[in-house]
DNA sequence: TTGTAGGCGTTATCAT
DNA sequence: ATGATAACGCCTACAA
């Protein structure tokens, strides 16, 4: 591989001058620049990251942790990442977190050795200590939907706890009564704002909000909501309506509903949320809390970036809220023919 | 950041013999590996991957280049993908080459650059001469789905040909005539094997296929994959059955025949393909040929790592078919009540 | 078994 | 404006 040296030899200039005009520095005369840009394409020369980061301190990637790859609105975040990595020239590693505390120690040690210039995540747990130490050393931290209490550091995520409320106050306003919730675990913060939301809309409608039973929290995948879907609507509870958290939730949700033969919306109303394709074209198209996945993405990758500036290291931590507004269909909706 | 040096300097050693226990070479005493080991720990070392790389000439990154992040199947890939290179210590940096040569030209630059141990791709495009760039400098090329003609280099995929065949077939015995093909453009080499399949089914079953318009190529998206059904069901074609090349084109499908009001399998009988949990769960499920997208991904890292290894730089490419079953569900069969 | 020194490709500092 | 030179952190002969 054609090294700055090489460049150097054929353009007969110093290596320093080869490395200016490579870095655009001004201070180079035109003739010789031209002489170097013209020996650098006929040796077929190409930076090398490595020496460069190792020189610079600074590596040109960016680190991304998700909790796990199948949820459906990762891969929209992904892409706006990617979209924005690529556009300012960073290059965007992913790490599978597999909602697994053990596999995200390892993940982020292998960052860290890697030295990522900045970590984007969708943290699988809520213990601060893990992500604390980038932090400490100035490898900025932004995290996406969650954030772990009392860390100080860039924030985005959808405003779930306003379209929790909303989709309530809907089921509400539509006659529902008996509303279940299902959520991830409580020791993760959307999972906590989520339950703000369905309170806040049953204290707004005047109405008692139903007991502890009907908010389900602590789920992960599409087959622990199925489990979780059939107990709110059996005995006790007898649920009339299920709000999901989020896209994989929504699909067990669904897919115990069906199985069990209840009617949606009749026996019990629906309501999803994410950012999927395919909740229009199932049976019955799905009302759901919509997410703008890859604008969470774009918005991630901005504040990391943004973080990097030299100057920009001391900021205050920038928190981004995106609206999540209620898409109404028709497993909300009693059809009155 | 604490270096090899720090470490040595507590632990009273030389600096080989730190590198030398950082690397687990046996050749240190154990009292003297206790040493250094809990030094390195008190002064918090972690080894320096860009250093280390710059020095050994690999670095410990794979690079995994698909076409379009939002296919679903490409979700399954990554996941697959991460995984194998999690467990291996290989880092994994996707790249969205977003199906448009000019990104994917960019973002192969950034990867030479980075200096990947290795490249996998779903190439967006059938021109050899991009990723032959790296073979030249041994530098590992995977494809994966598709691969160009005339490259020498490792190839996992779906047998697309088979699932197609099968497809097409089930159909014909269905009592099928008019059979439509919705795939991408023909400058793939997966779009052309399904082609073949899909003759091959007619020729099989001793009947003539039917014109060439009933194959509708050069589709990308779900956008293009609606309106391609749109004609292909309309005259002069008024197909009776539509078969997908993938999840994407799936969906534009299934969304046109919705929209459009016919009724599915009566009117039209729906083969759908990839690797996506909502195919069971729209209206009507849908039978698919099926694909194991994380096989995909866990079998091109495998192939990846496995070329990595010195010995093994100048064997023969090796080439990896899945089966790709048929699962069939209601959106193929009419019931007789 | 352990220590010394040179170099991987680059950038940055300092002369010239 | 350009050139020589010393790092960056690590690995690896080779010497001790």
């Amino acid at each position: 591989m054609a090294t700055i040296r090489d460049v150097a030899l054929v353009a007969g200039v110093s290596l320093s001058t080869v490395s200016n005009v490579m870095r655009g520095r001004s201070s180079v005369r035109e003739p010789i620049r031209q002489r170097v840009l013209q020996a650098a394409e006929q040796v077929g020369y190409l930076p090398d990251g490595l020496a460069r980061a190792l020189r610079t301190g600074r590596s040109r990637s960016l680190a991304l942790c998700v909790p796990f790859i199948t949820n459906p609105t990762v891969a929209g975040i992904i892409r706006g990442a990617a979209r924005r990595a690529h556009a300012a020239n960073y290059t965007l590693t992913i790490c599978d977190l597999e909602n697994d505390p053990q596999i995200e120690q390892t993940h982020l040690e292998l960052i860290a050795q890697q030295r990522a210039a900045a970590v984007i995540t969708l943290a699988a747990s809520d213990e601060p200590s893990t992500y604390q130490w980038f932090l400490d050393r100035g490898i900025p931290v932004v995290f996406v939907d969650r954030r772990p209490p009392g860390v100080a550091a860039d924030f985005v995520t959808p405003d779930h706890r306003a379209g929790t409320e909303a989709a309530v106050r809907h089921l509400l306003e539509s006659g529902r009564e008996r509303i279940g919730l299902l959520t991830g675990p409580r020791s993760i913060g959307s999972s906590l704002v989520r339950i703000e939301g369905y309170r806040a809309a049953y204290a707004a409608a005047g109405e008692v909000a139903p007991e502890e039973g009907f908010i389900s929290t602590g789920h992960r995948t599409s087959t622990e909501a199925d489990a979780a879907t059939r107990a709110l609507i059996s005995a006790p509870y007898r649920a009339d309506a299920v709000v999901c958290g989020n896209a994989s939730l929504t699909l067990g949700a669904l897919s115990a509903l069906r199985d069990v033969g209840v009617r949606i919306p009749d026996d019990v109303a629906l309501v999803g949320a994410g950012d999927v394709e395919w909740a229009r074209l199932v049976d019955p198209p799905l009302t759901m809390i919509q997410v703008d996945a890859e604008a969470l993405g774009e918005n991630a990758v901005d504040l990391a970036i943004r973080r990097l500036a030299p100057k920009s290291a001391q900021d205050p931590p920038r928190e981004i809220y995106l609206t999540a507004p209620l898409i109404v269909r028709a497993s909300s909706v009693i059809r009155r023919d």
